[in-house]
DNA sequence: CGTGTAAGGAATTCTGACACG
DNA sequence: CGTGTAAGGAATTCTGACACG
């Protein structure tokens, strides 16, 4: 079973005025913080953007920290150290597995 | 741990644009279906459709059945038969899971 | 810096109908 | 029966800009 995960959480086909009802936050606010590089929806053929389930997750932590005061530019930071830890994680664990494979 | 299931793949959030990439069938099509009582979208607030990642999987085998002759009403007839079943079968297992509720 | 808004255009979606078979 | 299509309207989304602070 390799890496088939094809999950529906990151599936990218929700359009932003459905993102907005699902975030509760405006249009404008959606896509601002993608101008500022904190999210990043895929387009379709014509140009409209289409998000992920775990695009809203985002979106709302996003949402929790500009609260908070923090600057779009600190979370960006945090988003990418956070990615990195994930990054190095991921890696390990698939040393581990290979690791189990040889074995069996 | 309750019902709490909110599985990604039951929310109705995907606009039949989306969904006529995803299952590769015509935007006439999949209204039809729904006419034919094939397919549950929901509505937004002003009335366009919205549909689940459920509702792509059901849509793609109703499209096998089309293609191999099958009429709309014979599909719906096999879908309610299925769904009983499925009902059954949750409803057994819930009685599983509150026998063993108890005896814990 | 983060967000609202009015502006104009382009693309999407909707319904009811006619067509073919 | 299942599906294409042209029709007209309504709602959605897009971008760039001005505003406030």
């Amino acid at each position: 079973m390799p890496n088939d995960k094809t999950s529906y959480k990151d599936k990218k086909v929700i359009s932003i005025g459905i993102i907005s009802e699902l975030t509760g936050l405006s249009e404008r606010k959606i896509r601002y913080y993608e101008e500022r590089k904190l999210i990043f929806p895929e387009r379709t053929g014509r140009g409209t953007r289409k998000y992920s389930f775990s695009d809203v997750e985002t979106l709302m932590e996003i949402a929790n920290q500009i609260e908070d005061g923090v600057q779009t530019y600190e979370i960006k930071k945090e988003m990418s150290k956070k990615q990195k830890r994930d990054e190095r994680n991921k890696m390990i664990r698939g040393q581990i597995n290979a690791q189990f494979n040889i074995r069996k």
